[in-house]
DNA sequence: GGTAGTGTTTACCAATCGGTCAAATTCCCG
DNA sequence: CGGGAATTTGACCGATTGGTAAACACTACC
C-alpha cells in the first residue's frame, strides 16, 4: 500500500496524532453535535458548524474532509454511548428492577444528553440515509438478543406476557420523548414547570405505567381481563 | 382597505377563487408535504417542491409566495386534523375504554398519516420555531382540558391515580413513534414483518401496557405497592 | 536556528438557494 | 370569437451552499 487513503481527512493521514489535532476535532464535533441535532443534515451547513466551532471553514475542512464524513464521525462517536444502557439490560437481574433502571437510565440520559437524542431522531426521521447499516446490523442484533430475554422473563412468569420488541420500543419513546420533543412537553406544562422536576415526575409516572399500568388494582384480584 | 394585501399569495387576493387555484394550491400542499416531512423545514428547497408537484419554481411561487408560507399552510391545515383525537376524548365515557380507543386512534393515524406526523415531528424537534405560538396556546389549553378529565376519573377511582400529563405524553410518543421512526422500527423488526401487521401488535402491546402494566396480576390481589 | 511538516487564512469556484420579472400562454365569460 | 384576467414560463438575480488552491504562519525536532 503506497498511496494513503486519499478520501480520509488530512489530519488522519499522519502517523502521530498531535495535540492540536485532538483539540481541534473534539471543538468541531462538539458544534457539529449542536447543528446536527438542531437542524438534521440536510439543514446543517459547514459555515455553522465552522462558526460554532470558532474556526473558519476551511481550517474546518482541514479536519473533516466533508460534511459527511463529520456526520459519520459524530455518528460512530454516539451511537456507541448512545446503546450502553440497553446493553446493561441483564438476564440475571430482577425483572422488575432491571426495567425500573432501564426506564431511569433513558431519562437520565434524555436529560443529560439531550443533543445526542436528537441527533439521531433527526437522523431516523430523515429516513435513516446515513446509519441503516447500523441499524439493521449492531442495533437489530442487540434488541432481538434483548428480546430474548424479555420473552424469557415472560415465560417463566416473572412479567406479564407481552411482545418484547414492542416493550423496547415503548420504552424508547417514552424516555426520549423528554429529550426530542422538549419544546412541545415545556409548552404544554407552562411555566410553573420551569425546572427539571418534570423529569423526576415522568420517571415515577413511567415506573408505574410499566409496571402496574392505569387500572385501579382490585382487592379481589379481578382486574384480569374476563 | 384600499390597498391588498401584498403579503398574501397573489392567488388569494383575488376576490374568486378558481378551479385551477385549488388544484394546484393542493398539488402543492401534497408535494410540501413530502418534502418538508423528510427533510424538515431548512433542508427542504422549493426546487424539490416544485418538482414534486410537477411545476416549475416562479408557478409554485405564484400560489405561495414564500417558502414560509408553504410551510404556514401545510401547519395550518395539519394541525387542525391532528389533533381531533384528543378532542374526541370524552370525560363521560368509561375511562379504561377511552383510553383504548385514544390509543387506537393515534396508532391509526401514525399508520395512515405519517407524513404528517413526520411534519410536526421535524418541527418540534428543531425547536418549533413556526408553530411555538400554537403550542404554548390551543395546544395546552386543549391538553389542560384533558388532563382535568384524567384528573377526575383519578379522583373518582375508575383509574389509577398518574400524573395526566405525563400519561398523554406517553401516549402520544409510544404511537407517533411508529410513524416518526418507522425506518428504525421496521429495520429491528425486519423482513418477516414486512406487512402492517406491526400497527395490530402494537395496539395490542399498548392496551395491555397501558391497562395493565407489565406486573403479573396475582389471584390475591398482591400486586399492589406495600 | 533552520527546516520539514503541521496548521491557518484569503481568495475563489461552480452549484444551488430563495425569489423576481416580463413576456408568453391559457382560461373564462360575454 | 374577442378580450381581460389568470396562469405559466424562461431568463435572471444576489446570497448561500459545499468545497478547493495556494500562499502564509506556526511548531516541533534535530
Amino acid at each position: 500500500m503506497d498511496d494513503v487513503d486519499m478520501a480520509a481527512p488530512r489530519a488522519a493521514r499522519t502517523l502521530r496524532r498531535t495535540r492540536i489535532q485532538e483539540e481541534k476535532e473534539e471543538q468541531i464535533l462538539g458544534a457539529a453535535l449542536d447543528v446536527f441535532s438542531q437542524n438534521g443534515f440536510r439543514g446543517a451547513t459547514i459555515d455553522q458548524i465552522a462558526d460554532v466551532a470558532g474556526m473558519s471553514k476551511p481550517n474546518l475542512l482541514y479536519y473533516f474532509r466533508t460534511k459527511e464524513a463529520i456526520h459519520r464521525a459524530l455518528i460512530d462517536r454516539v451511537l456507541q454511548t448512545w446503546l450502553d444502557p440497553l446493553r446493561e439490560f441483564n438476564a440475571e437481574g430482577d425483572p422488575e428492577q432491571e426495567i425500573r433502571s432501564y426506564i431511569r437510565r433513558k431519562l437520565e440520559m434524555a436529560r443529560d444528553f439531550p443533543r445526542e437524542s436528537r441527533l439521531f431522531a433527526n437522523e431516523v426521521l430523515q429516513g435513516a440515509p446515513h446509519i441503516e447499516d447500523e441499524l439493521k446490523g449492531p442495533l437489530k442484533e442487540l434488541v432481538d438478543e434483548k428480546a430474548e430475554v424479555i420473552r424469557a422473563w415472560a415465560r417463566a412468569g416473572k412479567i406479564a406476557k407481552c411482545d418484547p420488541y414492542h416493550l423496547i420500543f415503548s420504552i424508547w419513546s417514552t424516555t426520549q420523548h423528554y429529550a426530542d420533543f422538549d419544546v412541545q412537553v415545556r409548552a404544554v406544562l407552562g411555566q410553573d414547570h420551569a425546572g427539571e422536576g418534570r423529569f423526576d415526575d415522568a420517571a415515577r409516572f413511567l415506573e408505574q405505567l410499566f409496571l402496574n399500568g392505569l387500572t385501579v388494582k382490585r382487592k379481589d384480584g379481578a382486574a384480569g381481563k374476563g
